[in-house]
DNA sequence: TCGAATATTTTCATGTTCGAAATAATTTTG
DNA sequence: CAAAATTATTTCGAACATGAAAATATTCGA
């Protein structure tokens, strides 16, 4: 029993590095080369939610907002996402996405849902479910810390 | 369902996320401050298999042989691994981990196992299996590609 | 022995990150 | 209402990470 979970350990880790660098690579022989993946989850996180900030997207990433700053500069450069001054803030710059962003938004996604059929697709729904606890409470374990 | 399955994918993401976030900030308020989690986890590949060489563990950690080189010059300099320079061939040193560098691995293992035992704490045998047909089945994903 | 191959290190150029200071705009306070 | 404090963002500087290619040292095979 012991080695069992020593062993799901082992995979977990294998399968958190591999998956980094699987899309890694793919962002990189894809026709969005000029995004590195913190570049992809910058788009990612700023999709979640039109109208954030630059310090919302930061925190949310937790980065500091001059590297936020830079990050936007650059997708900004590249066409991925656009700055709105706020009209009623002028402190304030609101991001959103681009067509462009959008495209490689749902291509990444695209990614991530057919990593998630093949977590599930040999499972029932109550398999799933047993899952899903798993997940939470990892977090909540993360949470406590 | 379709929609269960998105809600799967923004915890998976979000628990990557937090893994890595929670490690690095454990890591950096233990008595290790000095090291990365980058540092960490070439800590975690050297002990994988004691007398591998430079480029054994560069490739393991799908990095360059120079990026390795650097990573190691520190992890010697702060007394956490030996380069112990091979009787046979003189082009190559063997890494080894020093009582430091155990310590240090030990520590984050016991992380790593907590958080095992947190995913698995409501899970029968069953589901453990469910799951782990699961990963086997992203990792064969990931391998396509 | 000589040339090719191998293992590691060095060098160089680029990119990322943070923190602190600067800038700009807004809100609060006396 | 004006000064002070706060808030949001950007700029700047330094430290660190990274990969590619060159340099160095060694081994191996014809």
């Amino acid at each position: 029993m012991m080695n069992e979970l020593a062993d799901l350990n082992a995979k977990l880790v294998k399968i958190f590095n591999d998956v980094r660098w699987v899309e890694e690579r793919d962002l990189s022989k894809s026709s969005f080369a000029d995004l590195s993946l913190r570049d992809m989850h910058t788009i990612e996180a700023i999709s979640l939610d039109e109208n954030q900030t630059v310090s919302q997207v930061a925190h949310t990433m937790c980065l500091s907002p001059g590297s936020m700053t830079k990050i936007i500069d650059k997708l900004v450069a590249h066409l991925y996402v656009t700055r709105m001054p706020s009209k009623t803030d002028r402190r304030i710059t609101h991001l959103g996405l681009t067509e462009k962003g959008h495209a490689i938004f749902l291509e990444h996604l695209n990614f991530h849902q057919r990593m998630v059929q093949a977590l599930t697709s040999d499972m029932n729904d109550h398999e799933i479910d047993a899952m899903l606890q798993g997940i939470a409470n990892v977090q909540k374990f993360l949470n406590r810390k």
